[in-house]
DNA sequence: TATAGTATTGAATCCGAGC
DNA sequence: CGCTCGGATTCAATACTAT
């Protein structure tokens, strides 16, 4: 839903605690006339000039008393700011959502392009964390091992003595005991996420635009599919973009004409909108999924975008002819995705078609399986049935032993 | 030099404007007893509990108006906080120092060892700097250009037409106009620089203890050698042994008897551990070829380092044990790797084995497998076996047809 | 000497016991 | 039911040891 009013009566027209979260970028105090250039040749801006410290922080407070209103009790809000009045604006939050539910100062990094001046490079901007409440909604989501952890060790169990000195645990025997399955390491409140290219700002224009990125990573820490999202200085919609995208609701204000008008086209034409992302490079990991790319990966190859039966080509021909790839899709059994390969192929005169197999196939044999065509079953697959052909084989020889 | 006193009593004894550089790291307000133990057995601690914010922050305020009396005009200050009191913190240093002197929130990033918890992992520390006045000492320092650069961009003249829109400048005949020299990209305010580590050398137990190459940065960057620099909080004594090391007067005030007396011992012998992971990067620790990482890419599985016999684990365990992933190096042969992850596996204790293989074996049957080791091939080699028995197929087929 | 592999550790965090 | 306190768990990065 869209709102084309100032967020001060916009979310007053909203219901006591109904919303799941609020993400809002504010503007930042920064006494300047914020202004870009669209592709379309608009001219998009808002003015960040204020009276006084005061009375922008007054602006800012009235909205959040509203914002912390609507909250469920589950709820949690991200204040984007920069350093300009962040250490007030905090305060406020401290104030309006109480010290007890501050729960992170997020950093958000990039690495940008900008001549010397005298002093730092500012690289980063930071977004506040409050929770309306102890029993706040979180997902957590666990990363990667750093590179210089000594991970065959840290699976290892250990034991500490009277004096707290670690040794690692044996059992009777002497052996070493692993310890049990590891989630990884859970995310940090530093997070580096490359700033919007200029190109990607072309495209829509709105100054200030945020990477898609970095809202997706706050609605997948807060917010499960279904839940309700509330921008309400919501601008470009990048927001709006990414609860989209990730099957969340979503209310989006604005006071600005230009940036609702915006907010539509950018919604209503999800077509655009993929095309817009895929500048930013979103997008590809849609098309085909982070598994086929890591298959594709392997081979020497050309991916092929929007056909059905063929996922790639092998960049070296074979017997004068191209070799084409597909993987087999969740939702394929295996005989659709050789009928959908032997087709695609017939029409390139390929010399060989490879299918990769990602689902267990059963025990029968596959039929109407081209000569020319070679299939192989992905790690996962041929480990998976390995395994239990192993395990099967054990418990046989089990039972054989016991009778 | 040290002083043993409150440095409120400290500074009073200093002269107006004579310190080049104030670095302090005062108390946080965390409400804990901070507490540890040095390697000689003894137990450093101070407190940092406070009756009220109030409190702590008129126990900054008079400090702070002590420094910026003796800051000389071209001087900087430090300080360093947490989230606990930074907003608080830097509305007082506005208003001893000055809105307009502020120059930088220069965050601190680390990975720690830690625990999982409902929320991010706290990954950074703040540190304000402000000037006495806009004619501060900065010496500015370039870093290497990020590895995405088109350099060939960066070494090119630009210039931007009436509309703002920029492009590469050309001389009267057309041809490219080269930059002048450039010097890299300048610091950034975001600083990664490892965690003191529980086992450097360097740590000498005191609580909060900061690595020495923080403070070398903050001193290259805001004074010269020769320059005076003033610690009011000395603790441990970790700026002034960056000061010494690099040639700096410096004045460590402190109340606590303990961090005067390890001061003292660290400046007679002045340690800094030699960071392997600061000096050679992270990449060294990435052992693992683009190839190998792709194969582990399709499992879910944690990557291992330095081992020779294991590339990763699976996240999930089978029978209650973990799985360990080996992939063949291009030189080794596959019964040398068969013998590294069967030696591996066994002391890991685990389930199954899964070794994959990147290179033909020959005809031969594998000898020495242990029975639960997976052997899987590589989707390269399996496809290049089977296109090779399929043309060979062919071939003696076309030969028996031409009999 | 260089490299592979092993042994440790701090302190933030959670969880459960005791009050 | 809400507190504190103690114990268990966690992981990055070093020092140390063997080869």
């Amino acid at each position: 839903m869209l709102i084309h009013d100032d967020c001060l009566n916009g979310i007053k027209t909203l219901a006591k605690e109904t919303v799941d979260m609020i993400y809002l970028d504010p503007p930042f105090f920064t006494q300047k006339h914020q202004m870009s250039r669209g592709s379309n040749g608009n001219v998009y801006g808002f003015s960040d000039v204020w009276d006084s410290r005061q009375s922008y922080l007054l602006f800012l407070k009235e909205r959040l008393s509203e914002m912390h209103r609507v909250l469920k009790d589950t709820g949690s809000i991200f204040l984007h700011c920069d350093t300009s009045s962040s250490h007030y604006i905090r305060i406020l939050l401290d104030e309006i959502f109480g010290e007890d539910n501050f729960r992170s100062e997020i950093i958000w990094t990039y690495k940008r392009w900008s001549n010397s001046k005298k002093g730092l490079l500012a690289g980063h901007q930071t977004i506040f964390f409050y929770s309306k409440s102890p029993n706040f909604k979180f997902n957590v989501i666990y990363g990667e091992y750093s590179p210089t952890t000594n991970l065959d060790q840290i699976l290892q169990e250990r034991e500490r003595n009277a004096v707290g000195k670690a040794s690692y645990k044996r059992d009777k025997s002497g052996n070493i005991v692993m310890a049990k399955e590891k989630r990884g390491v859970p995310m940090s409140d530093v997070w580096d996420i490359p700033f919007l290219n200029p190109k990607a700002r072309e495209r829509v224009g709105y100054p200030t635009q945020k990477p898609v990125e970095l809202l997706q990573r706050i609605l997948r820490i807060s917010t499960d599919e279904g839940d309700l999202i509330l921008d309400p200085f919501c601008g470009s919609g990048t927001t709006l973009v990414a609860a989209k995208l990730m099957l969340r609701n979503f209310i989006g204000i604005d006071v600005n004409t230009d940036a609702i008008k915006l907010c539509q086209e950018r919604l209503s034409n999800p077509i655009k909108t993929e095309s817009t992302l895929l500048k930013v490079g979103v997008i590809p990991y849609q098309t085909k999924t982070t598994a086929e790319l890591a298959i594709l990966s392997q081979f020497e190859c050309d991916i092929v975008q929007r056909n059905k039966g063929i996922d790639a080509f092998l960049k070296k021909h074979y017997l004068d002819a191209p070799v084409a790839i597909k993987i087999q899709k969740v939702n394929e059994t295996p005989e659709q995705a050789i009928r959908l390969l032997s087709d695609a192929g017939a029409k390139r005169n390929c010399s060989f078609l490879v299918l990769i197999l990602q689902k267990a196939t059963g025990t029968n044999e596959l039929k109407n399986v081209p000569s020319n065509m070679i299939i192989l079953k992905s790690y996962e697959l041929e480990f998976r049935q390995k395994v239990n052909d192993y395990i099967v084989e054990m418990c046989s020889q089990r039972v054989i032993g016991h009778m």
